[in-house]
DNA sequence: CATGAATGAGGATTCATTCAT
DNA sequence: CATGAATGAATCCTCATTCAT
């Protein structure tokens, strides 16, 4: 009988995308802030003004739901400048590749720790286009591992999974500290270090100008003389 | 009326201690197969030959169930022998303890990834036993750093949390992808791979040569000569 | 702002009757292929080209689309040729009516089961054009077993709803597992069997005693006498 | 606070037993009043005085629930004495039969009908014990048949389906007229018509040669006969 | 005439937890 | 000590139907 205020219906009827659009906004926040084990549809209806059928109407299921949740999230930030150097040194481009991942997952590390530690169980994962996307994300540093691998910069010996492992493991290990709330990190300390310690290590030797090979050259000198000093002993 | 055979009361009745270790050891297996998401008392419960309010006897919570069977879990591989160097080269020391990580975290990792993952986002983590016993784990790594660090044989300049976050983010994101099934891996590849990137970087040696093992050759023959040296002087 | 092919827009905007008949022949198919209980108006709106509020135009209710399904499936069938017979043997027109029948109940199972075993069962039933519709088709076996009674070469002792019950019985008994999928029947040969079971049951023999021998004895005793009588006169 | 008097208690904790039993029974009465399709498991509970997660400690599934509900009936009235005769001519024989079948059936019209209608289409039918039960109550019958045909009594020129068909196909017609409230109808005089057309067929004669055709003839040459002779007499 | 958008009212199933015996 | 019985409170998902445009 009474009739609802133009205003009221206004906000209520969207168009198709914008619908779509509010609703993964919100789900995204629900993401952040409850876990997927506690993401709720019933809680995303609620903050966003609608139903769960509507919800319902343009995702079939609440796992794809937190799916395209991911997925539209990581479309943003792949669609963020990512100045690809191909030019520079080793250590600057890896430094670069380390820190744009670093702050792309730092900024949602709820999104990313579901999409890195649940998603990424599913026995589809392979199929999905978040897997695509997430290649992506790794690919981008990895290329830099390659790129000196093949320029003889860096050394070919170790396996290319565990540099993964070691650059990713770190960087996410950073971020679920974070995310647990043990405290901010900087992102650009973050990624320095993490940049220094794959390179050079932490073994305190590295001599002042720079890199092994001075070292090496050092040695190299001094074995010479040691050869000619038992030389001449003899 | 008709008495129970005495073997299956005995079965039945048990000391307080011998039940719940029982249901400790199920649910470590329930745990373990079906993660924390999808561990149901009942399961528990019949797996074990006893009924869920049995274990409601013994564990006020579904969550202090967890928590204990973590917890027993390091009680039991904090207990086992670790010879803790303190001599030896830091490299050695290192190896050793991330091997020993590795190969704990490797023989559980879902219990691990529920500790890791779970436990220590609840708010009273710190409090628990079981954060404890994780810092022990991590210590027993960090000391060694620490020993380096004071013997000047490791850099200072880089954060201590960082150095631990990388190790440890490096053996838990190879544990996580084997437990996702994505491969078994070597632990004692593993381990030395991991600690030679955290002592001394991927850069390439640049010794003319290539490898390191040149670098190695020549420092033992130098060292070699250096003693015959020293001893001929005396 | 564009301008839609003209052809779209003649799909999209059609005249009321043509749009109800595209209606309800879409949703015929899928009451076809479905059944009454997961026919959805969604499934119907899809495949139609239309939207559900489209239907609901139309169709105040789901109920009303099915029951329109069936009506307008009779009115077809209905209108078809049906040569009945008033005159040939009692066989020849059962045999007829009850081939027509079966064979029209085979075309579209699912939708006689709907009507048969659904909308019979609405307390309106009777109320609905459906039910005189349906009462056409009984009529047309009934109007023969009607004539074999009036001539006497049908027994009168039997209820006419027993005699229906089991006409239509075996009918729908016959369709209902086809319809499952037992495998299919040859309708000619259905019809004929029984056609033969409702006339001359099973038995080997007209056993002595039984009534009908009886009556034939009778009647051939009267059949000669009159044959005397004939040619006496003659 | 408040105790709870003993009889509420007494009677909400039944033994596993009991408690399914009268779930059963409920559902029953459920299943009979309101069809499958109504049938509501929370309707069950209220008026069974438990909760619907009682229910499903017992029954895994609704349709579960049903199954049993449908195998417990079948089994209830299997159990009854059946005298199956194993003497006496075919005609009381398969009279009895019938008449069995046709009031246990007629005693729950509605389970019938699910198990009929429902059950059968089930793409395990086959494997359930429902099916094997069923196959139970039609062997009775057919057994009869059977044992006419091996003893020269019975016809064996028509398909057995074709006479199973006809038999259950009037029974079942009979009893779903009766379920729609079409009217009540009389066991025994149902059987006995049943029968009756079974084994005789309703034409009015049954002449020694065989064919009715031959009494046909007769009769056609005695009306003709006799119209000739009224016509003579005018 | 046509429909995109929206939803109310379910409805089956799950599971940690309680408690009388 | 042990447990069989019971359930409250969720939670995902469905679908016929309405209505503003």
């Amino acid at each position: 009988m009474q009739p609802r205020s133009p205003a009221r219906n206004a906000a209520r009827r969207l168009p198709r995308d914008q619908r779509v659009a509010a609703i993964l906004l919100t789900a995204r926040a629900v993401l952040r802030e409850r876990g997927s084990e506690q993401f709720l549809t019933a809680e995303v209806a609620e903050r966003c003004g609608t139903s769960e059928a509507t919800i319902y109407k343009y995702f079939p299921t609440k796992r794809d739901l937190l799916i395209q949740i991911a997925e539209s999230w990581f479309d943003e930030f792949l669609a963020e400048d990512y100045p690809a150097r191909a030019s520079g040194s080793i250590r600057d481009r890896l430094y670069h590749a380390v820190w744009w991942s670093l702050s792309s997952i730092r900024r949602e590390p709820a999104l990313t720790r579901f999409v890195l530690m649940e998603l990424r169980a599913d026995p589809n994962y392979r199929s999905m286009r978040i897997y695509q996307q997430n290649r992506e994300v790794v690919g981008r540093v990895m290329t830099v591992i390659e790129d000196g691998r093949d320029k003889g910069v860096l050394r070919a010996d170790l396996s290319r999974k565990l540099v993964r492992d070691m650059i990713f493991g770190a960087i996410e290990h950073q971020t679920w500290a974070y995310l647990r709330g043990e405290g901010d990190f900087s992102v650009d300390e973050s990624a320095e270090q993490i940049t220094e310690v794959i390179l050079r290590g932490i073994s305190a030797s590295a001599p002042s100008s720079g890199s092994l090979s001075d070292a090496v050259a050092m040695l190299e000198q001094v074995t010479a003389s040691l050869k000619k000093q038992s030389a001449g002993e003899s």
